[in-house]
DNA sequence: TAGATTGTTAATCGATTAACAATC
DNA sequence: TAGATTGTTAATCGATTAACAATC
């Protein structure tokens, strides 16, 4: 298969929980393209498209299968493997993301927590015990860990994110309101919250022009 | 000024952090595109584009000016309209949310929080305090609300948010894992954290093939 | 003046959509 | 057979980049 590209992985999660819902809630087995389209606000080509781009067929008068779409997102986006996660400062945002629905259905596992304040260590966030940041070189030695959750401020971050990739973690899921900028053999994915604050702000002012595609 | 396009609203608050880190942090007080551009990994011929769409003027040989980029930002983006919010489920997410650095000072003002759940009833988050969903339509009726931050189960967010949308909510920020798709009048972002965890575990499975623009 | 940088027009590239063929 | 839907090729559109002119 070819390589994704950005947009299609930005929808592939979305068609996943339209699935679901549709599967679970509704009972319904079968989806059509445009069905999916109104519903996501995108053309009904582009589905067909992306569903075909990841090798899911479907049956002309019928549709698609739920089943097989949600197998084969799964599979392409590598949900069925686990993936060993730490999360670095153990507030709420990252006691939220540790938490957050579904996640451990994707594949996430956290496996160790860590902050600096010394009245979070030894707190319990999910199924880990909040350990000191002294510790993290140590507690990656004993561990695989392949993505650090980075839920720590701004001004912290940068480093941080030098020393766990000193220490070998190869991804990177920043939450820290600071653009991450690290070597090109590891994976960094900046989350930046407020990208979605600034764009409400923006439409808010400006009557509501939503990005309806090719309008 | 042109409507802003999506990519361009998703880049300006990454050359907001940046050019905030650099003047508070570094003391630089100019800057120049391809030094924004290398730290954020874009053309610097974009990063000028944008600049340019935005009203940011620079000088040749010097750069841009720091506090220039940052008010044309704060301008378009309305972070200098105070913007009042609710917060819908005060779990962890909600509460770090409202918490989130800097969004006090992008214009967001938490003046309310609701939750089903009786135990959270009553409790302080941030400057409010929790109240039951039952009184959401009477404290929308006393008070201005464009921002409707939901932080709800997947499988509530659908009716409460048309719910919200009766009352006279302009604007919902999503971050239940399922797709909101409400009447063309209102402003909608999903946020749907789970397009991060499958662009993250789809480039680890792949070895990490990043996002290079145009290589 | 030479050099560094911004500004802008034209070319390219990639993503989306339109048109239509294929299938059940 | 007619109709509904998927599948795919060609056209379009928009975003990015290359080339170069302008400026200090």
């Amino acid at each position: 298969m070819q390589d994704l590209t950005r947009p299609i992985l930005d929808r592939l999660p979305r068609y996943y929980h339209y699935v679901q819902d549709r599967l679970e809630r509704h009972g319904q087995s079968t989806l059509s393209s445009s069905g999916l389209a109104t519903m996501l606000g995108v053309d009904d080509t582009l589905v067909r498209r992306d569903l075909a781009a990841i090798g899911v067929k479907g049956q002309p008068k019928i549709g698609y299968h739920g089943e097989d779409v949600l197998a084969r997102i799964r599979a392409v986006l590598g949900f069925e493997v686990e993936n060993h996660a730490i999360i670095v400062g153990a507030g709420r945002l990252g006691q939220a993301i540790a938490a957050y629905p579904g996640f451990q259905s994707y594949g996430l596992r956290i496996v160790g927590a860590y902050d600096i304040a010394p009245d979070r260590i030894g707190l319990q966030v999910g199924e880990v015990v909040v350990e000191s940041v002294d510790a993290l070189e140590a507690g990656l030695a004993t561990q695989h860990v392949e993505i650090a959750i980075l839920t720590v401020p701004a001004h912290v971050v940068d480093a941080l994110a030098h020393r766990l990739v000193d220490a070998g973690v190869p991804a990177f899921w920043n939450f820290a309101p600071a653009h991450l900028d690290l070597p090109p053999h590891v994976t960094v994915r900046n989350e930046l919250l407020s990208v979605g604050l600034a764009e409400i702000s923006y439409r808010l002012r400006r009557g509501n022009t939503p990005p309806q595609p090719h309008e």
